[in-house]
DNA sequence: CATGTTTGCGTTATTATGACGCAAAGTAAT
DNA sequence: ATTACTTTGCGTCATAATAACGCAAACATG
């Protein structure tokens, strides 16, 4: 019987999908490599684990190094296990995917984050590794998971009008939600409550401002869409 | 910049929850460890991933030794972290949950296997390592995943009555559903058909047998409970 | 001020759900 | 077989949730 760790192991990288909306927009943190292999194409953030590492801590360690700190949603994905994703050798990534305002960031100035930009989720570029297959469950995940847990705010800024959080529904999920059921069903779940401000106009003040009701108790919210 | 496969990695393991239902008793197949750490305590089935192979192979790897061959429902549960999960050192876990019909499977009889039970999951006794977080983790992506994918049947065998069904559900998700309803809600969902048999009694034949619908179109089956 | 758009609040028809009635089929004991 | 009890299959009905859409006040624009 072999001793403990004279296996050898697989190595252990952390990849993340990184959502952001910004003017009607979902798209998604890529970098640009500078390294081989697929040098100069796009792929997630991601880095090893590190071996006294968390998995959270290694997210927080590719984060810094591309967006400024703040406040963020972060899940795990998946774990993918494909023997040829990375042709440098056995690579097992544990995926995460984040939620970001990105007006609450700013993509990082140093030379580790020159490389990072937004892309277009209905306009990706071509992925290395197997980071579209990574993508691609992230995508799902969200699209489901925003519909029976109220993460939706995550994307926007702390205040928004029903109409900003109607139209980032529909744009996620990529269908049309008639505009009143919307209304009635969010407000009637409790997820967002009315703070009694309005939108300042240019001539008057307009629509009522909403935050993330934070005493929600969280299984009120189910949103069926057809 | 170190070069790969320089850095130390955590070492990978795959551990398996597998629930078997038989006589309306939810149950999970726990291992009596022979060798320490946690020598004499139970856990769940695991294995250390090897270098060449995928998540999948591991588990029917696991399985082979416990379990006889024969089909069975796997997914992805959930990926652990915590540095201490393991005495021995850094292991991730990467766990997966199965759905056996134990009448189908029979606990194997190789010297391997001798120390593999089944244990009710309300009797559950001290998990080693962080077993008892996958543990609970487990059911309780069963208890939600039962209610909106149809996998019940996975339990059970290829053909059963309706009370089975209900007992099952009423089982898994430690709650009375209304057999009328539950019942109408299933046949409408198209979740199961009517084979056409019945099951025979002693003197005569009584309740009819259905089996899984291999045509449900997924997203037709949605079962609420309250 | 005239015109078109956005926002907030309704109504109505249809469908889904929860609670439960009831009788035919099946079982067990005499 | 007759009786008494349980299980199964099907139905009703009140209530809640949903989809589709009307409308007017508030707002924006020229």
């Amino acid at each position: 019987m072999k001793q403990f760790h004279e296996y050898r192991n697989p190595a252990l990288a952390i990849d993340l999908v990184v959502f952001g909306y910004h003017e009607n927009m979902l798209s998604v943190l890529l970098l640009n490599r500078n390294e081989e292999p697929f040098k100069n194409g796009w792929t997630l953030p991601g880095a090893f684990l590190q071996m006294e590492e968390r998995f959270l801590e290694a997210c927080g360690r590719i984060l810094k190094t591309k967006l400024g700190i703040g406040r963020l949603f972060l899940e795990q994905l998946y774990s993918f296990d494909e023997p040829d994703r990375d042709p440098r050798g056995r690579v097992i990534s544990v995926t995460y995917f984040a939620l970001v305002n990105p007006g609450k960031f700013e993509i990082a100035a140093g030379k580790m984050a020159n490389d990072a930009s937004w892309h277009d989720v209905k306009k990706m570029p071509e992925l290395g590794f197997d980071h579209k297959d990574i993508f691609r469950k992230a995508l799902e995940r969200l699209r489901s998971k925003i519909l029976y847990f109220p993460v939706g705010f995550e994307l926007l800024d702390d205040m928004f009008t029903m109409t900003e959080l109607h139209e980032l529904y529909e744009c996620i999920l990529d269908i049309s939600i008639d505009r009143r059921n919307f209304r009635r069903k969010i407000l009637d779940s409790e997820y967002i409550v009315d703070t009694g401000l309005k939108r300042e106009g240019l001539r008057n003040r307009h629509p009522s401002l909403y935050k993330f009701n934070k005493k929600l108790k969280q299984n009120n919210f189910h949103l069926n869409v057809s």
